[in-house]
DNA sequence: TTATTTATATGATATAAATCAGATTTTCTA
DNA sequence: TAGAAAATCTGATTTATATCATATAAATAA
């Protein structure tokens, strides 16, 4: 028995599906999915989830941006991640049988789509090549984080700012008359907060590039001038 | 049909392996593994696997150390941790389908079975209970990584070797008279890569907490003597 | 709109930690 | 066992970046 509540489309009509885990979930898991499925609206600002509490289920992304964060004992926000439509949260969390390990905050306007714990790990051992899909992005995750810490302590912040902003421009980019505009909300404090230093420090770094012509500021949304420059900075090839 | 070769104890003999992944597996699972395992003796010093190549199959720990680390492009190592007695290796860029993220290295003398990717994988595919733990050690790991990142970027220096040394103690101490000797051979520089710093930073710092009486050393041994007085460096409690 | 708060920006200063350099000790090896 | 090489240690110096302080601009609320 399938019910569709009006603010409740169906996954299998779902255009960030595409994107997700769910991506080639046979026609009959879909349906259970979405029948179990919770769709709800966040503004920005919301907190989706936060360390230290049970995940219920998980979220899967079906429009707007959220960053993914840890607090440290010095009051500052780690950034872990920012993401956006087809990507899933906290299911880390439900298959490490942990609470969460992170917060989560809606940075920009979002339709996010719950799904009950039970649903979802039925589903994963209804099929089997989902639940491979699934370690396979935990596993990815894992490679990812190991890049994160082995930048973050051997790499300088004019670097690791460098590189976020390369990062960010494939992921939020939008091309212009040879430029770049990353095209994501995030207030200075929040990008240190990705780069892991003081806000301060990004602006100050902010300035610079921009003197150097590698970015332009416009508010708070930049704008990539010289992607080679900022490369060229990212790593080790001088500076 | 279950060879045994005499450098190669059936599975189901081996202690180690109730600290493992592999510990509750049906004895008929077992028995496969067993079969196409391959047990080998590896000196200090040697290469498990290199950052870049393709995994053929998972490693388990059956005694001795290993440090899994990346190369920055300054050359230093990341150590991203260090692996033990029961721990698997090379699982998370079999079940990514990617080449080896890191680098792991014998750092005590080890014996280590190898189990090939396709004996690995469809005794996952058969057996959900043991693919479920296989992802909520991945997903443990991201939670790690998450933290070590926090750590990373949000504490000092000083905090930081303080954790690892408590860390260390936790996973390698052997107790004797109200202290706790860390019974692990880390070169410096290795310790270093650990706590993501300069070597000389390491020295300068641990001679300082052998100053005050926190610690003591015994060539490459550290000694702790006061927990309690590390915890309190390694936090934000005054320092 | 104006007032108030919050975010951004820039300068000055302090400091942790890296780097460079040299001495001593330990480990390796021929 | 001697000699060479590597690791550890300590000191001096430099540098990146955090912190503190204050000004300006932008966002929000009254």
């Amino acid at each position: 028995m399938m019910t569709n509540h009006p603010s409740n489309t169906p996954c299998a009509a779902c255009t960030s599906r595409k994107f997700s885990l769910f991506s080639d979930l046979p026609e009959s898991q879909i349906c259970v999915i979405s029948d179990h499925k919770n769709l709800i609206s966040h503004r920005k600002g919301q907190i989706l989830y936060y360390e230290g509490t049970k995940p219920l289920g998980i979220f899967c992304i079906n429009s707007g941006v959220v960053k993914i964060y840890k607090t440290a004992s010095n009051g500052k926000e780690q950034i872990i991640h920012l993401a956006q439509k087809g990507d899933f949260l906290g299911y880390a969390a439900l298959l490490g049988e942990e609470n969460y390990s992170n917060s989560s905050m809606i940075i920009e306007d979002a339709k996010i789509c719950f799904v009950p714990k039970d649903v979802f790990l039925s589903s994963l051992l209804r099929n089997s090549e989902f639940f491979r899909k699934v370690a396979k992005s935990l596993s990815h995750e894992i490679g990812v984080m190991e890049e994160k810490l082995t930048n973050a302590t051997q790499k300088s912040i004019r670097e690791r700012l460098a590189y976020v902003l390369l990062q960010l421009g494939n992921t939020y980019g939008v091309e212009g008359g040879g430029s770049q505009k990353i095209d994501v909300t995030l207030s200075r404090e929040e990008l240190a907060g990705i780069v892991g230093t003081a806000t301060e420090s990004v602006i100050r770094l902010l300035s610079e590039f921009k003197k150097d012509k590698l970015i332009e500021l416009e508010g708070k949304k930049i704008i990539i001038k010289d992607r080679r420059g900022l490369a060229r900075l990212s790593d080790f090839y001088g500076g």
